[in-house]
DNA sequence: GTTGCGGATAAACCTAAGTATGGTCCTCCC
DNA sequence: GGGAGGACCATACTTAGGTTTATCCGCAAC
C-alpha cells in the first residue's frame, strides 16, 4: 500500500522521508493523489475509509493527511476531532467538493493546514503538503525533545523535583533549604544529582529545561 | 462615536474596558452590533469603512475587530493583510453575506479569530467576540512584556550584551572571559552591571530573559 | 533479617561568583 | 581641554556553589 520512492534503487525510501496519507472512498482520487505525490519524489499510501488508515501501523516519520470532508461513516471533521481526542497530531488536508464556510472554519480552528475545494490545482495541494511536513517535522522534533525531558525528570526523586522547581525559580541553596526544612549542604547534594540526572551542563541549561517541562515560574521575572 | 459602558454612571468605562470595533458600509448593520454589544455591557466604536477605522486614535485596551469580508474600496481580506504589515496584530472577526471558502482559508490562515456567515445568531457573534478579546488581553501582555525587556536590553553596552548572551548560554566567567579576550574580573562587572540593568533578581531570572529576547540558544541544550 | 534506596547531615575542601576601591586608557562631545 | 562614559584591570574580601567521604535513619522488598 505505500508507493514511490521504495520502488526505486536510486531514491532508496530513507527511514526519515515523509509519508503522505490519503483518505478518501473515492478509488480514481486516491491513485490520482497517490500518483501526483509520487511524481514530486514523496512517499504514499491511500485508504478508503478512516477506519483502513487506522488499522496501518502508525510510522515514525514526518506525514500528513489528506482527507475529503465528506468520508463514509465518520465525517472528516469528526474524525479530525477524533484524531485530535486520541493525541493524534498529524496535520491534515481537507479536501472537499462542496463544503462549507462553517465547515471550513471548524477544520482550521481545530488546526487543518489547508481546506482545498475540488477541483484544485496540483500545485496547490503540493505547497499544502509542504506546509504540512513541515509542520510535523517541528512538530516531532518538540516533542522528542520533551519527551526526553521527561523522562530525564522522571527518574528525579521527590525532593529533587522540589528542590529543582526552587532552584530554578531562582533561590539560593540557602533559602531552598529554609524553604523545604533542611540543611542548606542537603540542596547542594540533591542539586548535583539533579544535574547529573538531567544531564543539564550548566544552571540556565536546567532553567530552560524547566521553562520546557512548563516547572514552577514566578520567581519574580521581569515586571511591568 | 464611542459608545457602550460610557453612558452608564453604575458602570463607568475603565481604561482596562475591551472594545468592539465594527466596520461595515452598511448602516443598519453598524446599528444592529453596536447595539448587541452594548446590550452585554461592550464598549464599541462602528466605522462605514476601513480608512475612517484607521482615522481613529489607536487605544490601549483590548479590543477586536469586526470586520465585513466585502468592503467599499478595499476588501476585507486585504485589509486584513495591510494590518498585519504594518504590524497592526488586532484579532479579526469576519464577516460575510456571499463569502466562498478560499477566503475563508484564506482569512484563518492569517489568524482570523472567527468567519461568520450572515446571517448569524447573536450568540455566534459574542462568542467570537469574547475569544478574540481574550486573545488581545494575552497578545497585549506578551508585548508589553516584551517591550519592557527590549527597553532594559536597550540600555546594555555592546559589551554587555555580548556578556548576557554567553553568560545566559551557561559559560563560566572565565569562560566568557577568554571567548572575548578580558580578564574575568572584567566579566564580573559586566556581569553585575547587567543583572542591575536588567533588573533581574537571579540568573534563572536573567536566563528567562534572555529566552524571551531570543537571545543566542545553543550552549546545549537536551540532547536527542 | 538483611539489603537497597531515599533522605538527611557533617566535615573538609575547593572553585565560582560577586562586590568594593582605585586606577588607566580611550573616544566623543561641548 | 575638560568631562562623561565605556572598557579594562588589579587587589582584597565575602558569599555562594559544588564535591568527596562517611554516617545515620526509616522503609520496603527480598
Amino acid at each position: 500500500m505505500v508507493t514511490g520512492r521504495t520502488a526505486s534503487p536510486a531514491t532508496r525510501a530513507n527511514a526519515e522521508d515523509p509519508i503522505v496519507f490519503v483518505i478518501d472512498d473515492d478509488a480514481s482520487v486516491r491513485d490520482a493523489l497517490s500518483n501526483l505525490f509520487r511524481s514530486v519524489g514523496l512517499r504514499t499510501a491511500a485508504f478508503g475509509s478512516a477506519h483502513e488508515f487506522l488499522q496501518h501501523k502508525p510510522v515514525d516519520v514526518p506525514s500528513c493527511l489528506i482527507l475529503d470532508i465528506r468520508l463514509p461513516r465518520l465525517s472528516g471533521l469528526d474524525f479530525q476531532a477524533e484524531l485530535t481526542k486520541a493525541g493524534i497530531h498529524i496535520p491534515i488536508i481537507f479536501m472537499t467538493g462542496h463544503g462549507d464556510i462553517p465547515m471550513t472554519v471548524r477544520a482550521m480552528k481545530a488546526g487543518a493546514v489547508d481546506f482545498l475545494t475540488k477541483p484544485f490545482r496540483d500545485q496547490d495541494m503540493l505547497d499544502a503538503v509542504t506546509t504540512a511536513i513541515e509542520r510535523d517535522r517541528n512538530r516531532r522534533d518538540e516533542a522528542r525533545v520533551l519527551a526526553n525531558l521527561r523522562a530525564a525528570f522522571a527518574t528525579l526523586t521527590p525532593r529533587e523535583r522540589q528542590v529543582m522547581t526552587l532552584v530554578t525559580a531562582g533561590l539560593m541553596n540557602k533559602q531552598v533549604a529554609a524553604e523545604i526544612g533542611v540543611a542548606e549542604i542537603t540542596v547542594k547534594i540533591h542539586r548535583g544529582q539533579i544535574m547529573r540526572k538531567m544531564t543539564a551542563k550548566s544552571l540556565p541549561d536546567l532553567v530552560r529545561m524547566a521553562e520546557i517541562l512548563g516547572i514552577g515560574q514566578a520567581s519574580g521575572g521581569p515586571q511591568t
